[in-house]
DNA sequence: ACATTTGCCTGACTTTAGTCAGGTAAATGT
DNA sequence: ACATTTACCTGACTAAAGTCAGGCAAATGT
């Protein structure tokens, strides 16, 4: 743990802390306390048990109860009986409190936008960003089986292709609709891999089933922002598990020797080379798992 | 201004605050109030003048005194009037205070350790945390005139060294002690440029002179982490300051054309490009500025 | 010279945050 | 069935943070 490491970290929290805190603060500018305001904007952004409350912005029971109570008095809130345990209590939104919420997201959304202003001319701060975001926030990752031609695995297709079309110079569209593998790549002969960050899609991969004991990984991409997490491994896990679950018993795959890390990855994880089965110029190297 | 952009930037507020607020609770670790603490720390990094304390930490006068003496009264620090304007007050710490004060220390970097070690396997994130650093503050970096034998020059030009050699698949180095061009980068005859941040070298720059009308850019280079926030342009201009006071009037430079944006850059600042002045085997284009 | 401003202190006050010991009703264990 | 646990509320309290008016001494403006 060297001190030149620490010290960096030390530099980020204290240059971070400025703007995030200028972003903590758009909470005072309705004059409520900041108490009552984080507990608007839980119960708006989901937490509506109160135990779900309590725990998610650490607060003490009592505490927490007057905050609601004051909402209450304002009427932003309600609060009713859990129908499954009369013991707990369910805290909602009334139709003012989701407007008072909207003001509280319009105000955050502003200094959001007054940092991006301060440094637009800093392209490289957002990917940043999302490095330290996706690496910090990494354990709430989820894998989630979604249609090919659902929102987020188009964002996922479509950036892969971009990145396929720059990095190899051709163009790549892997998400025509009229698409053969589409249905190839839904359930019952395969299905279609997103991992997801809070909503947002970090990366993605298929198995394209035939009805046979015999599927084919394809699109596996991770987000350039997502790298160096291990999240591939997990992912292909996660897609091993699946093609299982469909009663595949053999993964096939192809791949570029140029991409030593993916290679090494299937060799690591129980991969072994085979012939060529396909006649596509790019790949040139093929890789077979038996479930 | 896309509402991507401002969702990323809060995605990523909401994932640093986390982490950066455990690195601030640990001002409570020590049965003192945060705002003393805060203070304390205050004086510890430098804030001596109560003014300069009041505006750093956004604190109210009143508030203020009453922190101060509470630490004056636990032996930690001691406030006498300025020298100048008997009517300002200097706050310094005392023996004990010192040690206080190295005690929040540790246990900031213990935290900080926390933050690492929970992180240790994604190798990607400080040098992440570095580009948000620099971005964020980087209305806060100087140059400095330093010798070229001194910590940050060497510093700068290991690294300079480093990557060249990797770049190139040679072995570079720039700083051998018996180094001729060493006294031709000291005045009277040239200078050395430290961009720094907080103390950290960012970039460095060489003037390097014989005594007469003409001298020569060298080891110009911006330490990755903060390439793209057009330091390159002001360190240039610095340098061209520097040579403008020593009396040099013309400026030369070799560069390689691979370097496409330093290239244009030298374009852009007025540089136009002459004949070969050397034979070194990298360099392929040539520039020259009058001053 | 004298009014004004600046820098800090003090006392009196309010708000917010946080703690803790009961208390009630519903659910759960045995 | 009855003791125990859980989920929440209430009241009483303390500590910390923040506000504000006034005051004093030194510095400054004219």
């Amino acid at each position: 743990m060297s001190a030149d490491q620490i010290t960096r970290i030390r530099d980020f929290s204290r240059a971070v802390a400025v703007e995030v805190g200028a972003l903590e603060d758009s909470f005072l500018d309705r004059g409520r306390s900041l108490g009552a305001a984080r507990v608007l904007n839980a119960i708006g952004i989901g937490y509506k048990n109160l135990s779900a409350l309590r725990s998610f912005l650490q607060l003490d029971s009592g505490l927490l109860s007057r905050l609601l109570r004051g909402l209450e008095d304002e009427g932003l809130i309600e609060t009713t009986t859990h129908p499954m345990d009369r013991r707990s209590r369910v805290s909602s939104l009334t139709e003012k409190g989701k407007q008072e919420f909207d003001l509280y997201e319009a105000l955050s959304n502003e200094r959001a936008a007054g940092i991006l202003a301060r440094h637009k001319d800093a392209p490289r701060l957002l990917q940043a960003m999302d490095v330290v975001t996706i690496t910090l926030s990494r354990k709430d990752i989820v894998f989630e089986e979604v249609d090919y031609a659902s929102a987020p695995a188009q964002h996922c297709l479509t950036a892969f292709a971009d990145e396929l079309s720059t990095r190899l110079n051709l163009t790549f569209d892997l998400k025509q609709s009229g698409d053969p593998e589409l249905a190839q790549m839904k359930p019952p002969f395969g299905t279609f891999l997103v991992a997801r960050l809070q909503g947002r899609p970090l990366g993605c991969v298929g198995v394209k089933g035939s009805g046979g004991p015999c599927a084919e990984i394809k699109r596996m991409w991770i987000a350039p922002s997502a790298r160096g997490l291990g999240l591939a491994r997990s992912m292909m896990t996660a897609a091993e598990e699946a093609a299982r679950r469909l009663g595949i018993q053999t993964l096939r795959l192809d791949t570029n020797s140029t991409l030593f890390e993916a290679v090494s990855l299937y060799q690591n994880m129980g991969w072994h080379q085979i012939e060529r089965f396909n006649a596509d110029p790019y790949p040139d190297l093929f890789f077979e798992k038996h479930l």
